[in-house]
DNA sequence: AATGAATGAGGCTTCATTCAT
DNA sequence: GATGAATGAAGCCTCATTCAT
């Protein structure tokens, strides 16, 4: 009697990594709109286009959907800067320049969605301290090479991994003011790190 | 003014600010030990002694308890450092390192507590644009009196509101700790600021 | 607008006990009409007249509700027997058949809810071992009063503990025909336990 | 007849009986493992080595599954002894033993599943019947043959159905402990009979 | 014949809030 | 002012069943 949904329903038996992406994609999409609190799991599925089982098929919880959208964050964050230290034709400050510019490009487009990942919710904060430990070497190998003038290496870089972040938030997400925001904070770095002018 | 009656049963018909204070400080207790997450209002009522319904003629729903003590904590972290710049004996540069001795005091103290309010948990922003206007006035202030070279005020108090929390993060609860990282975190602020050195 | 429910609307503001006796009374009820599956702690609520809420106010989960039940059954059929035991007027066969009178007239009033009680549902046998002792031991104070010839006084206690359940499982729920069982059943124990003749 | 395939992939594209077998294996080893609650057709189909679907191939619904066993076990149960019916060397009370005998076999086999198939699962009781109606009909030929001695064939029929049961709960399936049992159940009949002693 | 991704109804439980006492 | 029993909306998650391939 009633239609069928026509067998070419758009979006049934769509690849799994298209699924998961799918659902991903209205996780991040409502969290940025509303935030945590009102995240539920139906909302997700309506907004991704699934049934709310389907998303159970591809993460085993509310919570997994959140460390999913985490591990993706931090990958990001991670993965590129860590080929500038490997970069010989760098000078360490380059190489934090490079660093605070991936950084800076990261927050200022993802600001509101690191917000909700990274403070409204507790927990995947393992992956910082790599995050600490890459700013780290980085200050020390600058300190080493007589580049840079650090008194202590550690609380230097838990005070440049916070400090970025300020500048960010209140700036738009263009070309153009991201480009300007991470000029000053580059600058500034190089204040903190007592780094030789140029 | 008029002596407190005696408390015959011990709680029941305190005075209100003392039921006030009760019920917050159980809050404060409560987000402590588990964060919010799991803090209900039942809960908060048990702790303080109380009914549940009493905790609603005090405030007028769960949001208004975190409310209320997120605007303790920046009474607390502005009441004070704002007579600094009224304190004529004091240089600009000393009023930055009093403004951050303050605040890594309370940040030291506090430090899981303001986690869970201004993290955690979302809004109750809207009084860090006084912290942030009075870290930009003293910026101002120092630049324009030539102790500090500060190339973008607005950039610089941005930066340095969050960098002041990093190394807060791993430090103790200890009087030792809060003067080291005090004191580290002191001459941070004065290179940011380019302060002359004293 | 919409005129709020009478001040008095029956029911509310019970005493625990009788609201904890109407929330039972709904189970025992939509048992006994559709068996375990389609128990639903929504149907227990709108049955005993209250909200959702309340159930768990005076149970702290589904399966509390069935655990009640099984105690209150056992304790009923437990508790008055026992007293047999210690009754000087009365024959070990006296005794036996006041046992099988008890739980025949608690078997066919209630044996709907005995099935889904302790067969449909798992658990809660552990009082079961408290009546198989009961029947053992007056297995073997008639033995040794030489009233009773028994073999192995524990596979007989297993033996009757089953056998009088058949009987009751057509009897329709009237005094006559519980009279009836009652009758043939105390016949065939006393065979069982070769009791002497009367 | 015509001799299997040889299976290249083992398992996939098995004759329908064989597939029809490992599947209500593979229900009966889960009821048996777990019991009813947690049993779902996802693990049926994954301990069977099919996919789910292939299930309701060869059964209409979960239901079919439970159907399928509890009518193989009446089937198990009836279709041996009811020949002892036949058997003119037998008295009626070897009959009985007889029966008897086949049904603690199979019981201290398979206790625990029909435990689950016949208490905990409701239903499928319909073909108890049907060896109510053999064990009646034992006793009356016993009856009317003046081996024993019955004063109520029907109730004596409901409550030897339900006794056997008891004894078979705690014996170990050993086919020592079945022997023993048997042989103590047996008595217990030709007591409740009244056969005369042979 | 076989697969398994997808569905969606429905279950249990929590908890902010109300209000009669 | 204080209480706490009662409410009921809403959330997370499971799983029998379907159907395009």
């Amino acid at each position: 009697m009633s239609p069928r949904p026509a067998a070419t329903t758009p979006g049934r038996f769509q690849p799994p990594d298209v699924r998961r992406r799918q659902i991903l994609t209205a996780v991040a999409e409502l969290l940025l709109e509303n935030g945590y609190d009102p995240l539920t799991v139906s909302r997700v599925a309506e907004r991704a286009g699934v049934a709310k089982g389907t998303v159970y098929l591809y993460f085993d919880s509310k919570h997994a959907l959140i460390s999913a959208l985490q591990a993706e964050m931090w990958e990001r964050m991670l993965a590129d800067p860590a080929r500038l230290m490997d970069d010989p034709s760098l000078t360490w400050a380059g190489r934090l320049d490079g660093l605070v510019a991936a950084w800076i490009h990261d927050e200022v487009r993802h600001k509101e969605l690191h917000h909700v990942l990274f403070h409204e919710l507790g927990g995947g904060f393992e992956p910082m301290s790599e995050a600490r430990e890459l700013l780290t070497a980085m200050l020390r190998g600058g300190a080493e090479a007589g580049e840079f003038a650090i008194d202590d290496v550690e609380l230097t870089a838990d005070f440049l991994l916070h400090a970025y972040l300020g500048p960010c938030h209140h700036a738009p997400n263009t070309e153009e003011s991201e480009t300007k925001v991470a000029a000053g904070v580059q600058a500034l770095f190089r204040r903190v790190v007592g780094a030789s002018l140029d």
